[in-house]
RNA sequence: GGGCGAUUAGCUCAGUUGGCUAGAGCGUCUCGUUUACACCGAGAAUGUCGGGGGUUCGAGUCCCUCAUCGCCCA
């Protein structure tokens, strides 16, 4: 045992401690009667790329919860899986398709595309299991399921169709943010607004035959000029008196709580309203009624009529005070047009140009049409003032191209009872979420019950299972519907026809198929049906993680046993767009919610507070703090910050490659190609490196030095079982009885009873940063820094050694136990050394403890092992030894040196302390000459008053006096006795305090007082004596 | 514009229902290789708890307000 290297070994260890779990399917779940199950459904990665650090933490808290509920009896299983991510994986494998082969999806065609996105899939899959692997996810590796596999896509079509036989499902026509560059519609959640320097552009519209005293020509503004193509109004205020004195009102409000400054901008607004007022009123009100009358406009260019109609969208306090409608082109105006039955007119084809509506300007792109359409104008005389200004643009987060707000024919779920439904799981807390705060958005989001777009215009993802025609008649419809009845399918409900009416009066027929089934497919597409080219948004099938995974919609007895699930452990962001659906989709499908808990975890930001991505290169692979710190540092370091209210700011480093010298990553260095270490002068690459030269160079590993500490911890414990394992060579088990066992053991047991607890408790409440902080403190507090330097002694000592060696057993094996869910490579390799030594281990009765600590019982809290007196007394050795090296530090006495030291004390602590007093010559380097009522000062004396345990320590300082020093610790302790009495004291002279504060709380105070009066005192006699000696 | 959160030591963060001299890790300084560990041990220094106001005998903690930062939604 003496060859054990002083450092663990990490990268051998975990690789067979992998395989060894492995082996033994340790992390294998099965359905088992005899105990409960716990089940927890992984959010699945997207297969976009590789995992980084906020995947780190979520998937380390995961494992640290099933870890432990496995070690508590329960049949955990975790079910692992990946997320196809529609349009994030497609947009990644088109842009590189166009970057290194300069090809579209549309050289390759359907089938080739979806080919070459599997091959990415397969690729980043494997790279995402290897991360999770490599951090210890204990994962269900049997059970692997893909949100795009059989399992899955047959609990998408089974919901697609009940929903659609539900009539919950239905084909609208919507305002989509349409990417022109991929093609597709993205939702809302997908966009980004950015601010783009841009221009607004004034035009004039003509009225239609104006009356006499009627403006000739009405005046709009607009940043998007091409798209007056598509105006089928202008519209100007109902009531434009009622907006003005209601913009003034609120003008006035705020001004009444103002500051000076703000005031003068307020009231310059105020001014400009008053004078907009006199100026425009009366021209508003006239349009306003010419929009009563139904005037029109002509809309020049296309030499179209429009009306001009009265609507609250338009701003009296903006602009002309009229607005152009463009409802098939702009969210607000969409919502004119609905409110006003206007005619919507798409003007785009999905490649974003000008489509045939756009007349003459058909073909151009929308950059191109701008600048006709303004030129036009101009040349028309049409054409006002240009504007420069800022402009909120919408852009596709995927293919970083600007949206354009388009209508298409899209089809949506139904929000209503569904969203219901989930609001209601919230509520009555069958889902419980923590932090509740979370609560508020989750149920704010469900309220406003809006349909869900689902279809995608892309090719990776579930095909949507309808198959349609267009453009029947009445008859044609019905006979098509006839001939659809007859069908076997259609009478065992696995294929459902429903009939559309048409704006336009024709019939559209969809015909939705609940399986897969290549000869009814067939079957229906003889009729002329054709297959919807559309595919699911990618939320939709993770939606149905929880259940799809456990094999619904078949009645699976891993469905049965294992769902609901028992907690999710996720990010904020995905409240909405996953937790959300999935409660409402387990609700429709299976009829419960999908899990009982919901623990929302803190993001992990840079040093700057910016989140963690690829692309702004400040992203952390946990595969490069796994091959610095180990993977147990990476688990621990991360749960010792998840607290429930704070970020994570985690400050970037480059390691570089030759001297391994940590250089903190700035704004500035983290988009270079390649840097030079400030170190060792040695140049190496980043992931920016392109050239060839560039990245001939080693790649530095991006990592944090936040994980050092944990790193230093799990050495720690290492070498606390080190020392452990090399005093076991003469180990045999034994039966100890508590009772007779020295203070120092009672106290470890009664530690570890209470830590147990404390840690079992934080990990329930999904308090990670305690729970690590406690087994911190402990292990290396108490169990490594007392306890084992306690035992050093008894280990010599033959009559005491047999003991200390089965309690010392003992405290490791339940602080493995403990450690293992956050520390599980670093335990398991010391356990099997453990099982080596100690093939049989505990207190009071030794038993043979299972090969791996993974699979071992959670220690119980012992109640009985809990010693209120016995925790308190060692507190106050504790504190005596603390007190021993203080004055050697402060008398700087050579460690080496054993000082002889007389310790006054009450006599029931000489019955705490007398049995520890050996001990103080291995902690404090001290020998006890004196101890009890009668102990007194040497006389060369260094004292040090304890008053919360009525104990006086005195050192001799026979041997060692450094007077000056002793004097300056003295009058250093005095200035600071002094200042806390004068702060008691007018406290207590305080008589509102004395009066009201509860009795308990101002007797505490004068207790306090009256110490710290009599330790000044002292301090004071102390440094006169040493004055006077010293003359 | 609305909602949520944050602001505590040079850095990263703790601080339960208001009640000790506000803590930890890293970093800094001093001392030290005593048989598990220098990825170690002992000790020290460092705080107008973002600003202002209020409630209270008492506020890092509760309330109001302002500022700054972050996230979500419009």
């Amino acid at each position: 045992m003496n060859d054990i290297p002083d450092r663990f070994d990490h990268e051998t260890a975990a690789e067979r401690i992998l395989q060894a779990w492995s082996d033994a399917k340790c992390a294998h779940a099965e359905v088992n009667p005899d105990r409960k199950p716990f089940t927890v459904v992984i959010p699945p990665p997207n297969v976009t790329g590789a995992l980084h650090l906020g995947h780190g933490l979520n998937n380390t808290l995961q494992d640290i919860v099933v870890r432990t509920r496995r070690m508590q009896g329960y049949e955990a299983l975790w079910m692992p899986g990946t997320d196809h991510a529609g349009i994030a994986t497609q947009a990644v494998v088109e842009r590189r398709l166009k970057e290194q082969e300069n090809l579209s999806r549309h050289d390759l065609g359907r089938e080739g595309l979806v080919d070459r996105i599997w091959e990415w899939k397969a690729q980043y899959e494997k790279r995402i299991l290897g991360q999770l692997k490599r951090m210890g996810c204990s994962c269900d590796w049997d059970r692997l399921r893909f949100t795009l596999d059989d399992v899955c896509a047959t609990a998408v079509r089974a919901t697609f169709y009940d929903l659609f036989s539900k009539r919950m499902i239905y084909r609208g026509k919507r305002l989509v943010n349409w990417d022109t560059f991929l093609q597709t519609a993205v939702s809302n959640d997908e966009v980004e607004n950015l601010t783009k320097k841009g221009h607004f552009w004034h035009f004039s519209y003509p009225v239609v035959n104006p009356k006499s005293g009627e403006p000739t020509h009405v005046d709009i503004a607009t940043t998007r000029p091409e798209t007056m193509l598509g105006d089928t109004a202008v519209a100007v205020h109902p009531e434009p008196v009622t907006a003005f004195n209601k913009i003034e009102a609120e003008l006035k409000q705020k001004i009444a709580g103002a500051t000076d400054k703000e005031r003068i901008d307020i009231q310059d607004q105020l001014d400009g309203l008053a004078k907009r007022r006199d100026e425009m009123l009366p021209g508003l009100e006239q349009l306003r009624d010419m929009a009563i009358d139904g005037r029109k406009l002509m809309l020049p260019l296309m030499d179209r009529e429009i009306p001009l109609i009265a609507d609250v969208w338009a701003k009296p306090e903006l602009g002309s005070g009229c607005v152009k409608i463009t409802p098939a082109h702009d969210p607000n105006d969409y919502e004119v047009g609905i409110r006003g039955d206007l005619p919507m007119i798409n003007i785009l084809n999905p490649d974003g140009t000008i489509n045939s509506e756009g007349g003459k300007y058909a073909g151009l792109t929308i950059p191109q049409a701008r600048k006709q359409v303004v030129a036009d104008l101009e040349s028309l005389d049409l054409l006002g003032d240009i504007e420069d200004r800022e402009i909120e643009l919408p852009h596709s987060d995927r293919s970083k191209t600007p949206i354009e707000p388009y209508l298409a024919d899209q089809w949506f779920v139904a929000m209503g009872d569904l969203a219901q439904s989930a609001m209601d799981a919230v509520t009555s807390e069958r889902v419980q979420i923590y932090p509740e705060r979370y609560r508020k958005g989750y149920l704010d989001w469900l309220g406003e019950k809006r349909d869900w777009p689902v279809s995608r215009q892309l090719w990776w993802g579930h095909r949507i299972p309808i198959w349609s025609i267009n453009g029947l008649d009445e008859a044609a419809a019905d006979d098509l519907v006839a001939r659809l009845g007859m069908i076997p399918a259609h009478a065992s409900g696995d294929l459902q026809a429903q009939i559309d009416v048409r704006d336009d009066a024709t019939r559209s027929l969809y015909v939705c198929i609940r399986q897969e089934d290549s000869a009814l497919e067939g079957e229906v597409e003889a009729m002329g049906l054709v297959r919807d080219p559309d595919v699911l948004d990618t939320w939709f099938s993770s939606a149905l993680w929880p259940h799809s995974t456990l094999g619904w919609p078949e009645k699976t007895r891993e469905l049965e046993y294992f769902y609901p699930t028992s907690t999710l452990i996720t990010s904020r962001d995905i409240i909405t767009l996953w937790v959300a659906r999935m409660v409402l989709m387990g609700l429709n499908n299976v009829g419960d919610v999908p899990f009982r808990e919901v623990f929302i975890h803190p993001k992990i930001l840079d040093g700057l507070g910016e989140t963690m991505s690829k692309s702004k290169g400040n992203g952390v692979d946990p595969i490069d703090v796994i091959d610095k710190f180990g993977p147990d540092a990476l688990r621990f370091g991360l749960a010792r910050l998840a607290t429930d209210t704070q970020d994570v700011r985690m400050p970037v480093q480059y390691e570089c490659p030759h001297c391994e010298k940590l250089i903190d990553q700035t704004k500035k260095n983290r988009s270079l190609p390649k840097l030079g270490c400030p170190s060792c002068g040695g140049e190496f690459s980043t992931q920016w490196a392109e050239s060839a030269e560039d990245k001939a160079l080693t790649k530095a590993a991006v990592v944090s030095e936040r994980f050092e500490t944990a790193r230093n911890f799990v050495n720690k414990l290492w070498n606390a079982a080190r020392f452990v394992l090399m005093n076991m060579e003469d180990y045999s088990s034994q039966t100890v009885v508590i009772e007779d066992l020295p203070l120092e053991d009672r106290w470890l047991l009664s530690r570890l009873a209470t830590v147990t607890k404390h840690v079992t408790e934080a990990v329930d409440r999904y308090r990670f940063a305690e729970s690590t902080r406690v087994l911190y403190d402990f292990a290396w507090n108490e169990f490594c820094s007392f306890y084992v330097e306690i035992a050093k002694p008894r280990l010599a000592d033959p009559e005491k050694r047999a003991v200390t060696q089965a309690v010392l057993a003992h405290g490791l094996d339940r602080l493995l136990r403990l450690l293992h869910p956050v520390m599980p490579f670093v335990t398991e390799a010391i356990w099997e050394c453990v099982n080596q030594v100690a093939p049989e281990r505990g207190v009071p009765v030794p038993q043979e403890p299972p090969q791996f600590v993974m699979t071992a019982s959670w220690p119980e809290t012992v109640a009985e092992h809990y010693d209120e007196s016995i925790e308190r007394q060692f507190a106050e050795f504790q504190e005596v030894v603390g007190a021993i090296r203080k004055i050697r530090a402060s008398q700087n006495i050579p460690p080496r040196e054993t000082v002889p030291v007389s310790i006054r004390c009450s006599d029931s602590s000489l019955s705490r302390l007398q049995p520890m007093a050996s001990y103080f010559a291995g902690l404090a380097g001290a020998e006890v000459v004196a101890l009890g009522p009668e102990a007194t000062a040497f006389e060369t004396d260094a004292p040090l008053a304890l008053t919360s345990i009525d104990v006086v320590v005195h050192v001799d300082l026979e041997k060692f006096i450094d007077v000056e020093a002793e004097l300056a610790r003295l009058e250093k302790l005095q200035s600071q006795l002094i200042k806390q009495i004068t702060g008691k004291e007018q406290k207590l002279n305080n008589e509102n305090f004395v009066a009201r504060a509860p009795a308990e709380v101002v007797d505490k105070e004068r207790a306090s007082l009256a110490d710290l009066q009599q330790q000044s005192e002292s301090v004071e006699g102390d440094i006169q004596r040493l004055r006077e000696k010293s003359c």
